[in-house]
DNA sequence: ACCTGAACACCGTTCAAGT
DNA sequence: ACCTGAACACCGTTCAAGT
């Protein structure tokens, strides 16, 4: 008989693993069966954990649906930063436009992702560290209406309202395509998609620059 | 004694009644508890009848939710419209401002409908029925565009793609308002409301006159 | 034809009890 | 400190049974 070491089994979540492997398992859920696949109950379960643990690492389902929710606003971020290190020498106004190329196409490679975040009424109240988590996503496109104020590049006026225009014009494209309300035909593929995203935008850029 | 005459009670549905019955608490439900609020049993209750009676008139719970987001694009359409009869001899441009204005405060005076219509992946399968109900809506905008590029009053180009920034724009917009995404302070009252939207929709605007 | 009541499989949430 | 199991109040859905 070997002598028993006393080990931790694998599936026994201690110092907070289990809220990591929670969030983990909600997104997996999320992206087999969307929002209406999310459940506690379920993740519990992928976590390999009784249905009532999470709640010693969760309030409730809208606490986990939140950190679901500001994980995304990460990504989010990320991707954001990522196309604009893309075109770092270029025009305000072409770094705009890779912009909301990024924000369209992360909602339709990551819809599950992006509806969590944009779901409105989903989490009762958001908790400060969700609204941080956007407030930063938002900053990377306020930043950059700043920066073409003040060069010139685009006509004066409040960013907040030049960045909610810009900002309208993506979400509510990147809306209506992942919720199939688009002509069909206009995007088949990555680069027609691409290829909107940039005319939209130029659309609209041509009269933030304006005047 | 009376002669007992055979009357049908208040409460009982007969001839499809249930069907508008249900309907109707459904949007109730809607209107108090928003999306999470809306169940069936919860309908059923309100329109004093068992919780499985429903199924006599809906296939699932789709089903009522698909009627109500029919219910709803049909108002959407009927503001579009009147927002129009007020400049019935404006400029395709002014026209479409209206119709943007219109659009947006539809969104903030009805959120839970507007949530329903536009709630994606809310109803699995949308019926034949719905997609018509937003064809209208989205034809609205589509015919002004067409009339806006063979006046020439807008560029030349797919009328398609024009309506979609339209759209894009003023969905974007209503979207953010109702999840308050918007900066706090830029949206107080109606009158900022109509400011903002008119503002945004008139950058894009030069940019679809534009060239 | 239309509705009811019981039943089933799911939820979210709470709480005493275990280690 | 962290997890379990039973319990409760809710769901959506089905089906035999009633009128």
């Amino acid at each position: 008989m070997a002598i028993r070491v006393p080990r931790k089994k694998a599936d026994s979540y201690q110092h907070g693993d289990l809220r990591h492997a929670l969030i983990q398992a909600g997104l997996k859920l999320l992206g087999e069966g969307g929002v209406r696949g999310l459940s506690l109950r379920g993740a519990a379960e992928l976590a390999g954990v009784s249905h009532a643990a999470p709640y010693r690492h969760f309030k409730d389902k809208d606490a986990l649906v939140a950190a679901i929710a500001e994980e995304g606003f990460r990504l989010l971020t990320a991707r954001l930063r990522q196309e604009l290190e893309g075109c770092p020498d270029g025009t305000v106004i072409a770094r705009l436009q890779a912009a909301g190329i990024g924000y369209v196409a992360f909602a339709v490679d990551h819809p599950a992702y992006f509806r969590v975040i944009f779901a409105g009424e989903l989490v009762a109240e958001p908790p400060p560290s969700l609204k941080a988590a956007g407030q930063e996503s938002y900053g990377v496109l306020r930043d950059l209406i700043v920066q073409g104020i003040d060069s010139g590049q685009l006509r004066a006026g409040d960013p907040d309202e030049l960045s909610l225009a810009t900002w309208s014009l993506v979400h509510g494209l990147a809306m209506l395509i992942i919720d199939r309300r688009v002509p069909p035909g206009l995007i088949d593929d990555q680069a027609k998609l691409r290829q909107i995203s940039a005319g939209l935008t130029q659309l609209l850029l041509e009269g933030l620059a304006g005047r």
